[in-house]
DNA sequence: GTCTATACCTGGATAGAC
DNA sequence: GTCTATCCAGGTATAGAC
């Protein structure tokens, strides 16, 4: 999912993107997708067989490079306090460099699309944000609660201020609420 | 939109909003709407002149329908306390006794299928939310800082509750996790 | 692997009788 | 206001040459 695609299945992906974000997933015919990558519709059927396929595959990128980002916090930081931090900066960082990836992910409705997907908060980058809270709570970091609680707790407001910033309704960079955002975030679970 | 439609323009939205909210809007067809309701084509094109209409006709009622709620608990309730307590409570009310209502409110994505209407965010209920949340904070009861990031404090955890009921991720009635989500929700802009 | 041309059909919308 | 029959654009997908 690089910025500068080498071969045309990438190429596709990308414009795919870039399409479904814009205008979503049914407001973008195979053949908008294949004048803006300026790539016969017979490539784009030969690569992917069909238009699900497109999503799907773009689904299953994003969704495996969150998980490694998330997979590679949980190894450079040892709490849940720094964890959880680090996954939001991460996100917020996410969403201001690379909008469309966020919003596929967070915002678009996969189900519609693709029937047999499971609902984003049973994937495996939900999972790991659960797992997290739920060590932290375990370790005394964060007060024993109901775990479903406590994840919603800490990243439900980041959550919510993504989706603004998506929006494009932010007056200011999405940064520049991470420490207050933050701040409430683990309150909420804390003392 | 009550439960027992008298004119055919109700039942063409009741119809609506339970196979928009169960299948999508671009993969509900007018023909669909028109066999389940059992009404003709020609009645929908009618009463309502094109399929967008139908979700435009939609989202109004229920817009106008929830900011008639929260402006009765504004009218019922003094402190930021409790009308925020109330307004989620009301709002898991509604996603248990009425999920498609929550469903196309929160969950669908609008602007695809609307193209012309702001986000929803910006829509009156939101609005009203964030004033009580504003107001709270000049009262003293929410300590001071930005107006948006106390906003998405206190019902982030919330929404992301009521999206993963809609999901039906939940083992437990949604209901059940209200005083451990408000606690959180509250200790996070206070203090 | 890539392309063009085209088949096929779904689905939004209209016409016009009653 | 309601219905049936019909139109037709646009979109997915395929065929088959190169």
């Amino acid at each position: 999912m690089g910025n500068n695609p080498v071969d045309r299945k990438e190429l596709i992906l990308d414009t795919a993107l870039k399409l479904f974000t814009k205008n979503g997933f049914f407001n973008t015919s195979v053949h908008d997708i294949q004048k803006d990558a300026m790539v016969s519709i017979g490539s784009i059927y030969h690569h992917f067989g069909n238009k699900e396929a497109i999503a799907k595959s773009l689904f299953h990128h994003i969704e495996s490079d969150i998980t490694g980002i998330i997979e590679s916090i949980m190894v450079n930081h040892e709490t849940a306090h720094d964890r959880c931090r680090a996954v939001i900066a991460k996100f917020f960082e996410i969403t201001e460099h690379n909008p469309d990836q966020m919003n596929f992910l967070l915002y678009a409705k996969h189900r519609e699309f693709m029937p047999d997907q499971q609902p984003l908060c049973s994937s495996r980058p939900f999972s790991l944000m659960s797992q997290i809270v739920d060590e932290g709570m375990e370790r005394g970091e964060i007060r024993r609660m109901d775990p479903l609680v406590a994840a919603v707790a800490v990243f439900g407001g980041a959550i919510r201020l993504i989706f603004l910033e998506l929006d494009g309704v932010l007056e200011n960079p999405l940064r520049s609420y991470l420490h207050e955002c933050w701040q409430c975030a683990w309150r909420s679970v804390t003392g």
